[in-house]
DNA sequence: CTGAAAGCGCTTACAG
DNA sequence: CTGAAAGCGCTTACAG
């Protein structure tokens, strides 16, 4: 039986097979050409009785590589992070690295002591999304200078035009909402927008602006309003529009909005989509559980995370790929299944 | 500015300061009484200057801590664990500790993978939740034995007697839920259960059998189903109830199964609660948006969260708890409040 | 095919 | 208050 713990070391090894530490290293790791078949056996079969198991602290310090990769994020209460998070780590286990998990708290203080925290020996890489709110980003620029592996998710400075970016289809995602509405007859179309300090919001509601310009629609900034991502106030934003009326459809920027959105409507007693039709962005659970079921429009994150893994592990491995931007596209789903080209 | 990256070391600053590299480590260490305060301001200086941060690997590889902690879990979709993870995160992070965050997928032999490649010198303590299936817990007592702070988060396993276990109210939850629509005037309330292999599934039916005792109802078979924890099974098992009828009101074993509940009771026409009253276990933020408003029981999980990381820091720093277990208490919830005692 | 030796970047008795 | 030295558990040229 394997025991685990890590008080056997290479030395207990190489004494109890009469071999030094090196021959013991190279046998473990597999260095082809460095030992005889005789050797071998005879080692490995002591690691297993003993149940060895490398010290990883070690070994990092000597091979520079720690086998792990932070992610920052927001808040994984976003369910997508949460795909987001499952299709990278699936990937990046895939080449045993493991994934630490770093909440920000859409703060930029607590951003920067992870960064700093981390990318001393302990990571081989960092990736860093939107903080949904004023970021900075000297720091990154820094360390991407410095070669260190760094990528970033949903971030859009300017300034950040020489790193390795992974984005969603924001501007997309507002357009399709849009031209769905207006396929289905919807002339009056209402949009809560996401968070004031957030990029991909605004980005979000250019892609609406647009979708309205292409069907030739005006727009009218009496049927929009904030929403901030939540539920609350997503129903608090819908609530002031039906007071107001003029549309017959609303958009809004994710599904927490969405949701309190659709909340308010039927609180009134009006049904969806009889009477007012709903449209959401950023796909969740929470859409297609719903009653009625609501169209959104998905981001793809299990897709995302793994392109920003593939993405890192290339820059781990020391190929250079910044400057690339890396955008997934939006897929609108509607009772469950993906919609082509609206 | 200071720089990040690994480049300058403790005796780059030795030297650069006229010292030994003991007398860098005790002033970054702040080792009291280990050095003048002139000593100190220089020394301090340069490392600000030098952008020094220490190598993280080297420091475990002699004070064996690391400051990472890593936590396995079945599945981060389920709301529970990130409310789990939040608490747990936010609680270890005043300790500087960080979270490697590991999905085990429900699948056994991926979490003894994990484990075995987590507990060699890479992580200071694990908490290991359950699985939702069947748990092999061999590992975890072995590692216990050997006195590696390890925790575990509703494992029920007999044989985990030693071991320090973390458990929320599922007796209680299905309990309450009873009593609450008991309160309400219903005498036939029927009941959607979790997943079948889950033990902590059981203890919820467990309960619900147990609250239908206290009131004075006779168990009925035939208005029980099982739901396996999701939407899609648990709108299935509902159906299937409505078709025969014969209850007033419906437990689902988690808000998943409520929810897909709801939308089969909705579907048919009915209303909630005029025709059929709902609870939902595990309360998520679906049935706080869900319209109506679902009564549902709150396992507290991200007090969950910080009850754990105190045990597993209070392992970590030496202090043997094993046996004990620490159960979180449920609280139901009423359009948004709690509702004490029921 | 194998070993002696240096070294990764720190910390920690020990001696002064 | 400070430094020389050993050591944490590995890997990796280098030499044979």
């Amino acid at each position: 039986m394997a025991k685990t713990g890590s008080r056997v070391t290479i030395k207990d090894l190489a004494s109890m097979c009469d071999v030094s530490t090196a021959t013991v290293s190279r046998v473990l790791n597999h260095i082809q050409g460095g030992y005889s078949g005789e050797t071998e056996a005879r080692i490995l079969k002591a690691a297993e009785e003993l149940g060895y198991a490398p010290n990883l602290m070690a070994r990092s310090l000597v091979t520079k590589k720690t086998n792990l990769v932070a992610v920052l994020v927001p808040d994984i209460h976003y369910y997508f992070f949460q795909e987001f998070f499952a299709g990278l780590e699936a990937y990046l286990n895939k080449f045993s690295y493991r994934l630490l998990l770093c909440n920000t708290q859409e703060d930029p203080r607590q951003e920067e002591q992870f960064i700093r925290s981390l990318c001393n020996g302990l990571v081989d890489g960092i990736i860093v999304s939107t903080l949904n709110s004023r970021e900075e980003n000297e720091l990154l620029i820094e360390l991407n200078e410095e070669h260190f592996p760094v990528i970033t998710l949903e971030r859009y400075g300017e300034e950040l035009r020489d790193l390795c970016s992974v984005q969603v289809g924001n501007f997309d995602a507002g357009r399709m909402a849009v031209n769905y509405l207006y396929s289905k007859g919807h002339r009056k179309i209402a949009f809560i927008r996401g968070k004031r300090d957030a990029r991909n919001a605004d980005i979000r509601y250019e892609g609406y602006l647009a979708g309205l310009e292409a069907c030739g629609l005006q727009p009218d900034e009496s049927i929009v309003r904030y929403g901030d991502y939540t539920f609350e106030a997503g129903r608090q934003a819908m609530s002031e529009l039906l007071e107001n009326g003029g549309f017959t459809a609303v958009i809004g920027a994710n599904d927490l909005i969405t949701l309190g959105a659709c909340k308010a409507i039927m609180k009134t007693g009006r049904r969806i989509p009889a009477d007012i039709s709903v449209v959401g962005i950023d796909k969740t659970i929470l859409t297609d559980t719903h009653e009625p079921t609501i169209v959104s429009i998905d981001f793809c994150a299990h897709q995302v995370g793994i392109t920003v893994g593939e993405c890192i592990m290339s820059m781990i491995n020391g190929e250079s790929l910044g400057k690339r931007i890396f955008r997934q596209r939006s897929v609108l789903f509607e009772d469950g299944k993906s919609v082509r080209e609206v």
